[in-house]
Parts: C-alpha cells; sequence; structure tokens
DNA sequence: TTGTAAGCGTTATCAC
DNA sequence: GTGATAACGCTTACAA
C-alpha cells in the first residue's frame, strides 16, 4: 500500500479509501490509484487487515469425516456460498476424535475465525468461549448444541424420515421390522431410532431391543456375524430399517452370502441416499438429506449471527427429507 | 500478552520467549507465566503473528471436487499430517473451475500461506508469482506444474496401471479391448490413455481410435447411447478398460440393461478403487493408488521447500499403483 | 477531498 | 535474564 500511494502520488491512507470504496476521494484520485494497482498486481495483506478489524473473513468449519460422502456434500455446498460472500472456509477434519476438535477449535479462536459451522459428531457440542474475548458465533448441524440459547440449530428431520421407512416397509408387507444400527449415537441416529420406534406403535407392532434391534459394530466380518446370529434368533424378520447406507450396503452383501433374497425375504431401506445406492443389486432404497438447504439455512443462520441480528437465536430448524425407493424396499 | 505480562509481573518480550521456548529467561519466571496463560486461557493471535513474521503456519489446498473419494481420502490425510506439524490446511474446492481458481490462489497469496498443494486439474498447473513478493512454495499432485524446475511433481504412476490392467484383460482372453474415457483429458488420464495403447502394442493388438477407443460425455443417458452404439458398431469388442471407476460402474449398469453379461461377454477393470466397486454386480476390478504414499510424499517435498530445501526442485516422483481383481474381470 | 498518525498483537533487536 | 521499543500492513479518527 505504502508503494501504492507513493506510485500514484497519494497517501496511505486514501489508498485504503478506494480499495474498500470508502468514499472520501475523488473520481480522479480513485481512477490514478486503481490503475497502479492494476499494474502493480498488488495484493491486500490479509494479516494485517485481521489484526486491526478484529475479523478475519474466514468462517471455521468442523466436520467429523470429510470422507463422508454426505458431509463432503455439505462442505462442499457451504464452501460455495461462504466464497461468494467473500469468507474463506478453513475445513477442519476432526476424525471424530475429541481431542483433534479440541485443538482445532482453539486453532479456530487463535486465527480470529468470524464464525463457526459443527457438523455433526457423536455428543452435544461445547463451545468454552476462552477469556473475555469477543465470543464466536457459530451454528450446528446434525448435532445438537449444549448451549442452545446462544446459536441456531439445523438438522434435517431424521424423526420423520425413520418414520417414513419404516410405514413403507410395512406398507409393502413386512410384518417384523428391525432397525440396524451403531451402538454409540449422535443426536440425528437417536432421533432416527425414535422414528423407527412409534412408525411400530402406530401400526401396533410390539418393540423389544431383543427383537427389533441389531447393533453393530465397526468390524465388517464381525457384523457379518452379528447379523447371521440375529436372522437365525429371529427368523421371521422380513425387514431391515438401517441407519444409514454404508449398514445397509454391507448387509445386501451379507444376505446375499447368507442365501437370503432381497427384497423377496428380507426388505431393506437405508438412510443418506449415497450414490452407491444406485449401483449395488439390488439398488438400495433410502432417505434422502437435502444437502442444498442445510447448507443455504446453515450459512444465512451464521451470517445472520455474525452480523449480530440475535433474533433467530435458540432456533430449531428441521429441514424435510425424502424416501428414495429402489429395488431393496419394493413389492415383488 | 500485555495482560499475561502484568498479571505475572514481567514484560511482554519475557512472555513472548517462554511462549515460542526461545530460552533467555528463567526456570521460575517460566513457571510464573506459564501458570498466568494456563489460568487466563490465554490464545495467541495468529493474525499479529503472521504480521510480524510473515508466516502464516497455513497451506492451502487445491483440489477439483472434493466430493471425489479419491480427492477426499488424499486431502484428508495430507490434512492429518500437516496438523501434526502445526499446520492448518485451508481446503478450496475450485469446481474444475478455472476462474474460482485464480480467485482462490489471490486470497491464498493474500493470506500469506506458506505453502500450496495442488490436487489435480484439467491442464497444466501455472502459479503466477505476482509482484516481487516472496515465492510461495508448491507441489502438484496428478498434475503436471508448468514450471517444473521451482516444484515438486507427485503423482500415481497411471501408465503402469493402466498398462497392468489392459494386460490382465488380455492375459483373461481379451482379444478387442477398448478404452473408455473422457474428451478433455488431464496430464494423468494422458498417461493411463498411453499405458493403454502401449499395452496392445506389446501384445501385437492393433490399435485404431475407431475401433478401441469410445469417448463419453458428462452426460449419463447420453453416454448410455454412445455405448450402445459402440457395441453395436464393434460387436467383437470383449474387454473395457474404464479411465475411472464411475464410467467402470455405469458402463456395468448399462450393459445389464443390454443383456450383454459381465465378464462372460465383456470384461471391465476400472481405476480408482472407489468403494463403490465392492458393492456392484458383478464387483468391479480397479487400480487402486496409495492415497497414503501421495499424501506423505505431498507433504514431505513441500515441507522441505518451505524449509529453504531447494535440493528436489524439479524432481518428479512416481509411486506405484495397484491392481485389485474382483469379478468383472474374472476367467469364468 | 486528502493527509497524519495511532494502534491492532506479535517478534526481534538492542541495551542493560 | 530481562525490558524498551521499532516494525509488520492495515484502518480510521481527526485535522486540515
Amino acid at each position: 500500500m505504502k508503494d501504492i500511494a507513493e506510485l500514484s502520488g497519494v497517501s496511505i491512507a486514501t489508498v485504503s479509501r478506494v480499495l474498500n470504496n470508502n468514499g472520501r476521494f475523488s473520481e480522479e484520485t480513485k481512477e490514478k490509484v486503481l490503475k497502479v494497482i492494476e499494474e502493480t498486481g498488488y495484493q491486500i495483506n490479509y494479516s494485517a487487515k485481521t489484526l486491526r478489524m478484529n475479523k478475519s473473513f474466514s468462517i471455521g468449519i468442523l466436520v467429523p469425516d470429510i470422507t463422508n460422502l454426505f458431509f463432503a456434500n455439505v462442505v462442499e455446498q457451504i464452501e460455495e456460498i461462504l466464497f461468494d460472500k467473500g469468507y474463506s472456509t478453513i475445513i477442519c477434519n476432526t476424525a471424530r476424535d475429541a481431542k483433534k476438535e479440541k485443538a482445532y477449535l482453539s486453532v479456530l479462536v487463535s486465527k480470529l475465525i468470524d464464525g463457526l459451522i459443527i457438523i455433526s459428531g457423536a455428543d452435544d457440542f461445547e463451545f468454552e468461549h476462552q477469556s473475555a474475548k469477543k465470543e464466536i458465533p457459530y451454528v450446528c448441524i446434525d448435532r445438537e448444541p449444549k448451549d442452545k440459547d446462544r446459536t441456531i440449530f439445523i438438522s434435517s428431520n431424521h424423526y420423520q424420515g425413520a418414520f417414513e421407512a419404516t410405514e413403507n416397509l410395512i406398507a409393502n408387507g413386512v410384518k417384523h421390522p428391525a432397525i440396524v444400527l451403531h451402538k454409540k449415537s449422535s443426536s440425528s441416529s437417536k432421533e432416527r431410532f425414535s422414528g423407527f420406534k412409534d412408525a411400530l406403535k402406530k401400526n401396533n407392532i410390539d418393540f423389544s431391543n431383543e427383537e427389533n434391534t441389531l447393533f453393530f459394530h465397526t468390524n465388517k466380518q464381525e457384523n457379518k456375524t452379528l447379523l447371521k446370529n440375529f436372522v437365525n434368533d429371529h427368523p421371521d424378520t422380513d425387514g431391515l430399517f438401517t441407519v444409514n447406507d454404508n449398514i445397509g450396503l454391507d448387509i445386501i452383501l451379507f444376505l446375499k452370502e447368507l442365501n437370503i433374497d432381497v427384497p423377496k425375504d428380507i426388505k431393506i431401506i437405508g438412510f443418506d441416499n449415497v450414490p452407491t445406492c444406485e449401483y449395488s443389486n439390488p439398488t438400495l432404497s433410502s432417505i434422502k438429506q437435502d444437502t442444498e438447504k442445510i447448507a443455504k439455512k446453515a450459512v444465512s443462520s451464521l451470517i445472520k449471527l455474525i452480523d449480530g441480528q440475535t433474533e433467530d437465536k435458540g432456533k430449531i430448524y428441521l429441514l424435510p427429507v425424502q424416501l428414495i425407493e429402489r429395488e431393496s424396499s419394493k413389492l415383488q
């Protein structure tokens, strides 16, 4: 800027005004300055700007696993919107590791990020606003904040999705549905669980943990055995709602090995609508989340908070989901 | 820092020394200062540090599409290694848009990033080092740099992978192999193309663009027609090497509709080894890139450049790939 | 409409 | 060992 000022024969202050279009300069100087800027290929120094303005024009995103397609889609779309608004995004892959999450939060605070978007995660999110510093606005996607009044919570309607999936199974003739899920569960999979249970209740099917739930681990081989035992112990089972598509897809393979036909013997519906659903055999029915809406809502909510509009604080946005029917749940 | 200094009764300079472990302070002061820091929950201000040191402790990554699993894997691993080394990563999703790429580069320069990692992309990468500023070190993954002497190029051995895939098809009885690829091609898909051609040559199979190549577009329906026409025009075709798995997986579905059996009538091998390969029917053989090695090599190379070690500049690292045989290419 | 200068939170040089 | 202090590049209040 000093160079620009000298080359165009004005003061540094004027250069700054022109750069930020703050008014208080003549058309003539403006052109002079912009010309020099053009020629020199000047690039603003954001550190200095940040230091001075206490605003970094960057937003942090905390995501458990960027290789998960659902997350990747949301992140991609958030990033695009933010980019258009002049913010850059710092994507932090926490690898579902609480320690790493803490470390990242600390780095983000140090970088004076203007806002934070939290995507999913094992337990409720807590932001320990260190010291009396300016509080950093944040919004949560698919993960409940501990401090609900301070932030905005955006989530797909997991309950509704699970409910619809289960009712669809029943409508297609399933008499003994079961849910397959992981033991340690996020707020969203808890919602899915209760959607499943309520659908049974509504359809007068008794629910018991023993008969209607199967808990998977993370190891594939182990899960294969768990499934085998489950269908042995509960041979009536004729429909499975799997808490996500990865589980559903694995089960399709497992059942093939057990010579159990999908959908004739057992119907399956997953959750997330990952691309693989279209390539499996049979193709996997699933619940599709509206990643675009989620991303848009998250960004607009966050921007509001950043701009000091507090009227949405404490709000919860539940976004609708959509059942995508494919072969795995079809009536024969 | 000022507060810390006052609270612990030392000068700001001393606090800085303790924080950075620069020596020139007594054990006693150290403890005193660290205690206060602990209590106050002090967080360093990176903007100030960056401004002063002209070093930002952050690295930019340019990636065409974060929802592509191969890219996501590489990015994830790069991020993890960098995090352990105290760098934070700014992931820039260029969406294969040259304009956006330019815009991002400009932002990254403004943020004084210490280094840059470029992943893939349509054409050779050019970094127009603006003005006489400090030059930013960068390394390229799967994308050739224009200015080869300035940087380090890391790539899977796409040529070898394509060569092996093609030879494997031939070894399994394929007499009339064809390659399926996109018209506008990156440096890596060019390599794959020439690996394919050379494998034909070595096995005394004549190559012609007309008989042995099929160019796909981006539209799925269109591609289905293209494939249909191709197998009509060239009914001898009994093996396809698809330049990536997404094409291969689509073709499996298309051929099913055409009542052409895979692998009996036509054998297929893809490239990238995406997870879906294991779920399709038949499962898709593929070439697996070693994302871990790629990530490690990229980071270590970049760090060397950042540290001013120039002896590796201009080097090219070709990393081995691995054929994963599944049902789609098996001999019956 | 323009210029001067203080100050943002660090690090690094120098003096003690 | 420790402390003053200049400087990094920018914005902005105030003066002109």
